[in-house]
DNA sequence: GTCTATAGGTAGATAGAC
DNA sequence: GTCTATCTACCTATAGAC
């Protein structure tokens, strides 16, 4: 969908985008409903007339927040999956989860929800792995690229230093190349690629 | 430090040990400090002689935890990190978080905590890179051999079906293999290794 | 549908007895 | 050092007005 420059998000979108950020960013449990209510600007009323409970809306945020990563992987050409890798494993990632992956921030906490929750969590990173099979070529370095990723933004966060986190990001880059189709000898540049943001 | 039969450990210990279990288990922030300490066998009392709050205690916890993987990964032998590893991306640690290594469990709170705790987990983790070093050759290896690790049993406790969760582990090992140096062509067998656990 | 107000429960932390 | 009892604050969820 599209929409106009004066459209006002109903209250589920707002809250499917503002709850999710600060969840990712604060974590979802250690986030009150009211802050992350009043991060969308409404209430727990209007957000009882769009959610059951707390739960539910964790369910949400992860298929909404994972979806948002599709486009970027639908694509059979390598380069723009090199580039969007190179933006995912950057600092401006690690220093902003709220604008990021949900999964380094809130996998863990799907790890121990609801069956129902991983059900919506695996069926949609599903969509994501099938994608990147078409760039890797088998199933398996489609799944080891996704997790070498979101382990290193995991790790690279928990990290104190700079120089850590540089030093975490950059074998993490070095190491999904070579999960990639290699490189042809023409086309060697030295790094950049901002990828998608 | 070894303890005879009938050692009654301090307080401060069976609060690392039992507390540090529930955490991985539940979470850290989601467990109440009430739980954390009834673990333990204490009250609150004992806990606050400890520890000045309830944060210093995910700090020691990530520390003790840290430490516990130590000796798996003290050794030049390849074959050895070979089985750790194929122990540490088993079901069996999928399934038992309690037990397990708290990376995939807790460092999305380390990202989140203190400046002082996330020094407590690079400096422990480097310990940990430090020894890989010996085995991968290389510094950058030795990270991605981490976090394509605990990646791994982040995303795939998040899965629900035990087809996907095998699916990401026998990735993941795959993806650990390639970090690892060249088996001889000698003693290739058939998988197995069923590691320290 | 969304607001305000509030119910009932539990959180982390402290005080005083022993 | 460790217990029990308790403080204040905040939690999720609901009720009733509009």
């Amino acid at each position: 969908m599209r929409y106009g420059p004066h459209h006002k998000p109903t209250s589920r979108a707002r809250l499917l985008e503002k709850a999710g950020a600060l969840a990712k960013k604060e974590g979802f449990g250690a986030t009150g409903l009211s802050a992350l209510v009043s991060a969308a600007g409404v209430t727990t009323g209007a957000f009882y007339s769009q959610f059951t409970s707390k739960t539910e809306l964790l369910q949400a945020i992860v298929e909404h927040e994972l979806l948002k990563l599709l486009p970027a992987v639908e694509t059979p050409d390598v380069d723009r999956i090199r580039a969007f890798a190179s933006g995912y494993l950057s600092d401006f990632h690690v220093d902003h989860p709220e604008l990021g992956c949900p999964m380094p921030t809130l996998a863990a906490e799907v790890g121990r929800a609801s069956r129902e929750t991983r059900e919506t969590f695996e069926r949609t990173i599903r969509r994501i792995q099938e994608n990147l099979m078409a760039v890797t070529g088998n199933a398996a370095s489609a799944w080891a690229l996704i997790t070498q990723a979101a382990g290193a933004i995991l790790i690279a966060r928990a990290m104190a230093s700079a120089e850590g986190r540089t030093e975490v990001l950059q074998a993490a880059r070095a190491a999904v190349a070579g999960l990639l189709p290699a490189r042809t000898a023409a086309d060697s540049g030295v790094g950049g690629a901002q990828a998608d943001r």
